[in-house]
DNA sequence: CGGATAAAAATAATCGTTATTAATAAATAA
DNA sequence: TTATTTATTAATAACGATTATTTTTATCCG
């Protein structure tokens, strides 16, 4: 994929969200448009003090709490994917915003988006055998990264 | 399954992890038998409170940080299972203390168990597309369960 | 442009959990 | 048995990411 394709997609997706956003009635500010465009930009499932960190270079004066706000806005107007974990730590996919399975390295942090093709036969399987109605769902495979596997 | 089988399953559990904690040199205190008792009779995945309400019932005395001290003890020797939320919350599996799917009802907080056939072609699957080593996992199902489906 | 009001910044509060400390009980030695 | 050591308990303080609150600032619409 080259970087002007990859540049375009990016910009295609904030687009979408501020859309969204406007649609919804919510204001576009610049606080907003930056904590967007670096979930946009990402690859990595960043963590809110990655944003944090990032939106800061170009936005000093940005509050955490301005951050948490956005974030939670997005998640409401379902534009992003909040990973929470157990140690109060959360991920966030401004990519794919609705639930599909991670692989999470446990040495480095990396959190990858495989392809898996049978977890629909997974759920509907969980149906039957329970009576469960199933909303929604979470897959996390924890273990080392292809990197880190070669490294230990 | 008769009351009497399900009492000696109980017994049996209970039996099993005190003989791993004296195997670990760790000592059997009434504290920690009071707690171990709740979660190898409940059914239910019972929160941390709800293991200390009820052994609270018979042993007044003890403290919220015992409880918490015991059950981070049985995780240590592997002897349950915990269920962390990202709002802070878990519960807790004292029967398979090894990662299984869950059925997680958001209306009344049911957890259960179901058997899923397909869950180690899917760990499969993630393996061999990305390279990852995948160690463990941790797969949740939210929905309604059968009661509150039929009461909605 | 205003003016209504949403949003941002700064900061305080929250609340499960963990750490700390002193007291107690169990194991071991003498 | 009694003394000594060590693990465990109970009580309570500390923690820290997130959320709530309050005041200030900025957006949006006519
Ligand atoms: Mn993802
Ligand atoms: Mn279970
Ligand atoms: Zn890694
Ligand atoms: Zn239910």
């Amino acid at each position: 994929m080259s970087a002007k394709h990859q540049d375009l997609e990016i910009q295609t997706r904030i687009d979408h969200i501020l859309a969204r956003l406007r649609e919804e009635g919510f204001r576009v500010t610049p606080q907003r448009l930056a904590v967007l465009e670096v979930l946009a930009a990402s690859e990595n499932h960043p963590s809110v003090e990655a944003i944090y960190d990032q939106v800061r270079r170009r936005f000093s004066t940005i509050s955490l709490a301005t951050v948490y706000k956005t974030i939670s806005l997005l998640k409401e107007i379902h534009e992003v994917l909040e990973l929470g974990f157990a140690d109060r730590s959360s991920r966030y996919d401004g990519h794919k915003p609705y639930p599909h399975p991670h692989l999470i390295c446990t040495r480095c942090g990396r959190i990858q988006d495989p392809e898996l093709s049978s977890l629909e036969e997974l759920t509907r399987e969980a149906t039957t055998q329970t009576g469960f109605e199933i909303v929604t769902h979470r897959l996390d495979f924890f273990g080392l990264c292809n990197d880190c596997r070669c490294e230990e």
